[in-house]
RNA sequence: GGGUGCUUAGCUCAGUUGGUUCAGAGCAGCUGCCUUACAAGCAGCGGGUCAGCGGUUCGAAUCCGUUAGCGCCCACCA
């Protein structure tokens, strides 16, 4: 059954997330006031919600709810990413489950028009999750890089590459995914360590005896080597240099070469060279004016350049383990090592990728670079942490070609054409344009004939990679490159950018280098990196190792505000987060407390009409005016955690005030007591502060906030949290803060007194305090007794000028304190309880004295500090002598 | 191999410019409470040689050096 006492988020979420939709708030158009805008990594198209996103957009949620407290025109754009390799391989298997069609079955147009059923019935659920979570994106701007306009931004900016000389087509070493068929560039391609051996084989010589032995990890790969290099200066090798091996098995003559590449200590000092199958190799190849025999085909199984037909049609792991029997059996197996080894793998298939030399499309980094770099390093572009700036640095300056040619069909498809005369592969001619139209007209101008028609063209199969289509995104979306007047104008720079530094490569630093390519101005002012959302055995949450918890389950079960609240509480920029479902349970906990402060407390009072009640509103006085100062004191906090994006911190600083001070304190100081009623004036004071906390409150927990805003007070149409005015920070009075200090000093060491003593919390009692200028001047403040009296559940508070009998006491600040207690007191064990505390104090003021003691201190440390010193000092003897007065009376 | 970061309470981490407020927070733990909004709660408490060593300084968790352990990024060692 439904406690009556606890949140129940559920409806309350949908109710307020379809009320602001409709309200309007999410969408944005340019007006006069300052922008603040924010695109979406764009998540995959076929992406459901995982914690990454979770905390990714609430941060960006955070962002736009605050800017627009703050009174700015706020654009949050979502969309999706058309995922080239991992959605064709979505569909693939979809055609293949409920079409019963193979992609070898259909045409390319066939395949697309499947594709985009696909990303309409199934893609883009996310967008719909995001919902749930919070998100005030601006959904009429929601964004898909497969989109008619997008699609034609990507091909114009590929022709305008090409026309500036970056981009080129080359026979280049790629990393081939043999699964996916396609290319990888460096940043999809993920080494890790895996075992496997190292074979030691004999080549034997071509005359004579005797032969060199090599080391590889790759056997199957000896009928591709066309030499055998070693190190010029390796006496061991020097006389073999100039003469021939066999290969095993087929006994094909090879050279041995020098070359300065070999490792004199490894292995065996000897390296096959396979130029086909492997970058170094290639190189010493090409120095060495070898031939290249590729011998895996592209599916990663042996071909028919293989010569030792056994193997020929077998994948190359198969192959792997079946040359083991054969080099075996022909005796020149030497010995098997056990080795590790960084073994690369598709990012997106998991398969080993293969290096193979491919005829493919690259963009010239170094030309693209100069300007991203400095925009970094000269913080034109922030990012936060700032430490991200060295990884970026380092990558740039070692930046490759890239290598955007992808053999897919889902994606933008590269608007290159050749001569249907000049075979694939073999193209001298190429021509590119934005259509098959202006293509040929560019080859009609180039070959000189004026006959060619379309038919005589051939277009190129390839499409883009993904990331030369989201590297647009911040341009893209606000449609500048086709009306870079319009809302492009508006909210470009966009303002910060929320993402994973995982992809500071693959996207952040493509967005930057398009950004001053293409519009000759940075994408965004700042950038926060995210960190990873791991597991408790700081695994990264993943689908494959099943460690990730269902977003969707948490956010039932705990309700939106609540996860929101535990992603952030614990998660700096550029931080890991170790996920622990305990922390959502704290922000369900946090709403619960709200929303009983709310409902079971405040709205639950009896209010009077002032004139009834000027003596409540006298004595509550002073915890109204503690509560103003305070709450501007956070504001200020907040401000600044917010500039610096520190997110966690700003979160908590509203957990503990809003609970801490707001709820146990302040709520505690003005309740008024059983069947009383509270009078008006602190009343109001009372709903107005709870009602701009939770507008303080908002960005983080933007369900919760709004509901219990509007159960505050009667509000008008419109008149929503989401869309109210941040409050404003100020200054606060320092004085008045530390008075309230000290009496909630002096009612936590009764409170203590109290569970010492085993007295009930509420039995009254008798206090005194002693007599002296400092403690009149305190209690001058007025209602700081009645304060200290109601929170202490005090009998009398009342001074007094010698010790108290059948007391114990206590020092706060520089006052003494007697608690009467009806009881016999244990003199020996408050002795040293009193002994004890004096210990302390002494060691204390030794401390100090040994500083103020120190010339150097005095002359050397600011004024103030010693001043400083000085006062705790005399603070520290006064309490001394407090205390040795309570021994003596003993 | 090159870079870069981290080590603070049992756990996860803050600690910004070296200086009162610096040794903190949350969680966990302990004690006492179904108290009048809330046991998803209330009141209170105990935990740390700030990884080790050395230095700079009147003063170091903070700056410098060094050792140890851990992490991350990049790189073609078969």
């Amino acid at each position: 059954m439904e406690n009556p006492n606890r949140y129940s988020p559920a409806e309350t979420e949908k109710k307020w997330y379809a009320h602001w939709e409709n309200s309007g708030y999410f969408h944005s158009e340019p007006d006069e006031r300052e922008a603040f805008s924010i695109v979406i990594p764009p998540p995959n198209v076929t992406g459901v919600l995982h914690m990454g996103h979770m905390l990714n957009n609430t941060i960006q949620d955070i962002l736009i709810r605050k800017a627009k407290l703050d009174g700015k025109n706020t654009c949050w754009v979502p969309g999706t990413d058309h995922a080239s390799i991992a959605t064709e391989a979505k569909v693939v298997q979809w055609l293949r489950a409920e079409k019963k069609l193979r992609k070898s079955d259909i045409s390319r147009e066939e395949f697309m028009e499947y594709a985009y059923q696909w990303k309409e019935k199934y893609g883009g659920i996310i967008l719909k999750q995001l919902r749930m979570l919070g998100a005030a994106c601006d959904w009429e701007r929601t964004a898909f890089t497969m989109d008619k306009g997008y699609h034609d931004d990507v091909i114009t900016v590929f022709v305008q590459l090409f026309e500036r000389g970056k981009l080129y087509r080359g026979q280049r070493m790629v990393n081939w995914d043999p699964e996916a068929l396609t290319v990888l560039s460096n940043e999809e391609v993920l080494h890790s360590e895996e075992k496997s051996f190292l074979y030691h084989i004999n080549y034997r010589l071509a005359d004579g005896e005797g032969g060199i032995v090599i080391a590889t990890q790759r056997p199957e790969t000896i009928f591709a080597d066309v030499a055998v290099a070693v190190n010029p200066k390796d006496p061991r090798y020097k006389k073999l240099v100039g003469k021939k091996v066999l290969i095993p098995l087929i006994n094909k003559e090879i050279p041995v070469i020098a070359d300065n590449y070999v490792d004199i200590e490894f292995g065996t000092g000897a390296l096959k060279i396979t130029p086909a199958h492997d970058p170094n190799d290639y190189e010493v190849g090409q120095r060495h004016g070898l031939e290249i025999i590729d011998t895996i085909a592209d599916d990663g199984k042996l071909n028919e350049n293989c010569a030792f037909q056994p193997l020929v049609g077998l994948d190359r792991f198969e192959a792997r383990k079946q040359m083991k029997g054969f080099l075996e059996a022909a005796e020149v197996l030497v010995k098997m090592e056990e080795y590790t080894t960084k073994i690369g793998r598709s990012e997106r298939t998991g398969a080993v990728v293969e290096p193979k030399l491919s005829l493919q499309w690259f963009v010239k980094m170094a030309e693209l670079r100069e300007p991203s770099v400095r925009a970094v390093m000269k913080k034109e572009v922030r990012f936060y942490p700032d430490s991200f700036r060295n990884m970026y640095r380092s990558w740039m300056d070692g930046l490759r070609d890239w290598c955007i040619s992808r053999q897919l069909w889902w994606g933008q498809r590269i608007p290159a054409w050749y001569l249907k005369t000049e075979s694939a592969g073999k193209e001298t001619q190429v021509f590119v344009a934005k259509s098959a139209e202006e293509a040929l007209e560019k080859a009609k101008n180039l070959t000189g004939n004026k006959n060619l028609t379309l038919d005589d063209l051939r277009q190129e199969e390839d499409v883009l990679d993904t990331w030369a289509s989201s590297w647009l995104w911040p341009i893209s979306v606000f449609n500048g490159f086709q009306d870079p007047e319009g809302a492009f104008k508006y909210y470009y720079p966009t303002s910060v950018l929320v993402t994973g530094w995982d992809i500071i490569f693959f996207w952040v630093a493509r967005m930057i280098m398009a950004g001053y390519e293409f519009k000759g101005e940075k994408p965004f002012s700042k950038v926060y990196f995210t960190g990873m959302v791991r597991d408790k055995l700081r695994r990264k949450m993943s689908k494959s190792l099943g460690n990730s918890p269902d977003a969707i389950e948490l956010l039932e079960k705990f309700g939106a505000d609540g996860v929101r609240y535990g992603l952030l509480s614990s998660s700096p920029a550029g931080g890991d987060l170790m996920f622990d479902e305990k922390l959502c349970e704290n922000g369900r906990n946090f709403c619960n407390k709200i929303w009983n402060a709310a409902n079971g407390a405040v709205l639950g009072w009896q209010v009077a009409k002032t004139a009834e009640n000027e003596e409540v509103a006298r004595k509550n006085a002073l915890a109204v005016k503690w509560m103003q100062q305070r709450f501007k004191q956070v504001l200020g906090e907040l401000d600044k955690n917010f500039k610096d994006f520190r997110l966690s911190d700003a979160a908590q600083n509203l957990y503990s005030f809003i609970w801490d001070d707001f709820f146990s304190w302040y709520i505690e100081m003005v309740k008024p007591s059983f069947g009383q009623p509270i009078d008006k004036k602190t009343y109001d004071a009372t709903i107005r502060f709870f009602s701009e906390i939770m507008v303080a409150l908002h960005p983080f927990m933007p369900f919760i906030t709004e509901d219990v805003w509007h159960k505050l007070s009667e509000r008008k149409t419109g008149d929503d949290c989401m869309v109210q005015q941040y409050p404003k920070k100020g200054k606060f009075d320092k004085n008045l803060l530390a008075t309230v200090e000290s009496a909630k000093d002096i009612i936590v060491k009764i409170r203590e007194l109290r569970n010492q003593n085993q007295l009930k919390p509420k039995e009254p009692l008798q206090v005194f305090v002693s007599n002296s200028a400092s403690s009149q001047a305190l209690f001058a403040t007025p209602g700081l007794k009645e304060m200290v009296e109601k929170m202490a559940f005090l009998e009398s508070l009342e001074f007094a000028d010698g010790e108290i009998p059948n007391s114990k006491s206590f020092v706060s600040g520089t006052e003494k304190y007697f608690v009467v207690l009806n009881q016999v007191i244990d003199v020996a064990a408050e002795r040293e309880k009193l002994e004890k505390e004096l210990e302390y104090q002494r060691g204390f003021v030794a401390g100090i004295e040994r500083k103020l003691s120190n010339e150097k201190f005095v002359a050397g440390a600011p004024a103030a500090v010693v001043e400083a010193e000085r006062k705790k000092m005399a603070d520290g003897l006064a309490r001394m002598a407090m205390i040795e007065e309570s021994l003596r009376s003993l």
